[in-house]
RNA sequence: GGAUGGGUGGCCGAGUGGUUUAAGGCACCGGUCUUGAAAACCGGCGGGCUCGCGAGGGUCCCGUGAGUUCGAAUCUCACCCCAUCCGCCA
C-alpha cells in the first residue's frame, strides 16, 4: 500500500516507478489520485470548520438554556440545524472519497527499488554472477523426477488425481520420508545456525492477513477460500508477517526472524497447460518459509542475509544453483526487490525456480498497521517486511531426485540428510 | 450448535447524555536528589487530517457502520471481533 502523501509529494518518482514496472497509464492514475486527495482534504477542511461552528454553538445553547435565554437557544438551534445537515453531506462524501482512494492504492504495486533491472519478462532478469554455485552434474541420458519416482513406485500421480484430481501426489516410502527428512533439515539449520525462530502458525487465515500480505484484494484467484470465509494459505509468509499485524513494536526487539514448514496451497489459476507433469506446480506443496521483520535502515542488508540462508540450503544439498535478480517486469506485486534462487534440474537441462526472496519495505507494514518506536524518535516508523523460501520442499525433492539419480534409476541420499533419514544411503526399488 | 459477558490510548483501567480539553495507574523519556544506582519528587508522554514560515491552532478518532439528540465513549439498531460456560470433537 501506498502513502498518498509521498505520492503527493513526488508524484514524479510515483509515475517513474510505476513506468518503470509497466504500467501503462501511471501518470493518469497518478493524477486521479493527487485529484481525489485534493477534493478529499478540501472537504475534510471545510468540514472541519462547520464541525467547529457546530460544537460551539451547542455549547452556547447549554449556556443560553441555563440562563433562560429562549430566543437565543432557539436562534442558535436553527443553525445548528442548517450546519447538521451540511456536515452529514460533507461527512458521507469524505467515507466515500477515502474507501474510493484505498481501493485504488490496495491495487497498486509496490515501486522498484532503483536497483532493480528494467525489463518486460523473465528473459530479462539478471543473474547475479557471485551468487552461482557448483557445477551441473554430468549425466547421461538424465530422467525427470516424475519418471524416476515413478519408476521407484514412491510417487502417485494417478492414485491421487483419483481423489483429489490434477496437481496432486501421492508420496510413499522412503520419498514421503525424503520430503519430511528436508523440512527438518532446512528447519534446523534456519533455527540453529541463523537464529530464526521456529513457528508452528495457522494455515487458515483471516481475509485481513490475506490483505496484510497483498495476496488480497487482487489475487483473491489464486488462493481457496473456505466455506466459512478462511482462506488457505498459499506461502507461511502470511501468517507469519501478519504476526506482528497492528502492533507497536520496541526497535530493541527488531530484528524478528521467523521459520516455519507449512503446506502451502494454491488454485493455480492462469497457469492450465503448465507443468502439468510431476510436482513442480502442485495446488498442495509443502515449503520452509523464512520472514523478517526489521527497521527501514536494515532491511536492505537484511535481504541479502536471508538470501543467504536459502541459498547455503542448496549448497549443504550439493545442489547446483544460480541467483537472479527479477527484472521490473517479473517482480512480484508487494516487492521491491526480489532475488530468484534457481536449482539445476538435469532431467529438464534448465534452471527452476525454488526460491524466492523478497525485500517488501514498508509496503505490507502499511497494509498491517505494524510499526515500531524507533529509539531516537518520537514518532512511530513503519517495519520492513521481507520473505523468502528456505526453500520450497516440494521442489527440492524433485532437484535431488533429478540431481542424484544413478543410472540404475536409484537415488543417492545427499551427506546432509542421511542423519534425518535414519542412515539409509540410497533409495532403490 | 446453545447460552452469557465484553471491545476505552503502548499496557491496565475509571467513566450510563453537556466542567472528559478521556480520571488514575503501569511502562517509557527528561529533570531534581545521589559517589553511582534504586527510591522519592517534578515534568513530559496516542493516532489521522488540516491551517501556519514558526511558535502554535482547529478537527476527527473510545471495535465498525447507521440512528436518536441542540449535544453521544455514554442511549437505540446492525455488523465485526474477543472471552467464558454447555454440547460435540482431534
Amino acid at each position: 500500500m501506498h502513502d498518498i502523501r509521498a505520492i503527493r509529494d513526488d508524484r514524479d518518482a510515483f509515475v517513474a516507478g510505476l513506468t518503470r514496472r509497466h504500467m501503462a497509464n501511471a501518470a493518469a492514475l497518478a493524477d486521479d489520485l493527487v485529484a481525489r486527495d485534493k477534493e478529499l482534504r478540501a472537504l475534510q477542511t471545510r468540514l472541519q470548520e462547520a464541525q467547529a461552528r457546530r460544537n460551539e454553538a451547542s455549547k452556547l445553547i447549554g449556556r443560553a438554556k441555563a440562563q433562560k435565554d429562549d430566543n437565543q437557544a432557539e436562534a442558535l438551534m436553527i443553525e445548528v440545524a442548517g450546519l447538521k445537515d451540511e456536515i452529514a453531506k460533507g461527512e458521507e462524501r469524505e467515507r466515500t472519497l477515502q474507501a474510493e482512494l484505498r481501493d485504488v492504492l490496495a491495487n497498486i504495486p509496490n515501486l522498484p527499488a532503483s536497483d532493480v533491472p528494467d525489463g518486460a519478462d523473465e528473459a530479462a532478469n539478471v543473474e547475479v554472477i557471485s551468487r552461482r554455485w557448483g557445477a551441473a552434474p554430468g549425466m547421461n541420458a538424465p530422467k525427470e523426477h516424475f519418471e524416476l519416482g515413478e519408476q521407484l513406485g514412491l510417487m502417485d500421480f494417478e492414485r491421487a488425481t483419483k481423489v483429489s484430481g490434477a496437481r496432486f501426489v501421492y508420496l510413499k516410502g522412503a520419498l514421503a520420508r525424503l520430503e519430511r527428512a528436508l523440512c527438518s533439515f532446512m528447519l534446523d539449520l534456519h533455527t540453529e545456525q541463523f537464529g530464526y525462530t521456529e513457528i508452528a502458525p495457522p494455515i487458515l487465515v483471516r481475509e485481513q492477513a490475506m490483505f496484510g500480505t497483498n495476496q488480497l484484494p487482487k489475487f483473491a484467484e489464486e488462493s481457496f477460500r473456505t466455506t466459512t470465509d478462511y482462506w488457505l494459505i498459499p506461502t507461511a509468509e502470511v501468517p507469519l508477517t501478519n504476526y506482528v499485524r497492528e502492533e507497536i513494536l520496541e526497535e530493541a526487539i527488531l530484528p524478528l526472524r521467523f521459520t516455519a514448514g507449512t503446506p502451502c496451497f494454491r488454485a493455480e489459476a492462469g497457469a492450465a497447460g503448465k507443468d502439468t507433469r510431476g510436482m513442480i506446480r502442485m495446488h498442495q506443496f509443502s515449503k520452509v518459509e523464512l520472514v523478517s521483520i526489521v527497521t527501514p535502515e536494515n532491511s536492505q542488508a537484511e535481504h541479502e542475509r536471508m538470501t543467504d540462508c536459502a541459498q547455503e540450503v542448496l549448497k549443504r544439498l550439493g545442489l547446483h544453483h544460480r541467483v537472479v535478480t527479477l527484472c521490473t517486469g517479473d517482480i512480484g506485486f508487494g516487492a521491491q526487490k526480489t532475488y530468484d534462487i534457481e536449482v539445476w534440474l538435469p532431467g529438464q537441462n534448465r534452471f527452476r525456480e525454488i526460491s524466492s526472496c523478497s525485500n517488501c519495505g514498508e509496503f505490507q507494514a502499511r497494509r498491517m498497521n505494524a510499526r515500531y518506536r524507533p529509539k531516537a524518535e518520537k514518532s512511530l516508523r513503519y517495519v520492513h517486511t521481507l520473505n523468502g523460501s528456505g526453500l520450497a520442499t516440494g521442489r527440492t525433492l524433485v532437484a535431488i531426485l533429478e540431481n542424484y539419480q544413478q543410472a540404475d534409476g536409484s537415488i543417492a541420499v545427499p551427506d546432509a540428510l542421511r542423519p534425518y533419514m535414519g542412515g539409509i544411503e540410497k533409495i532403490a526399488k
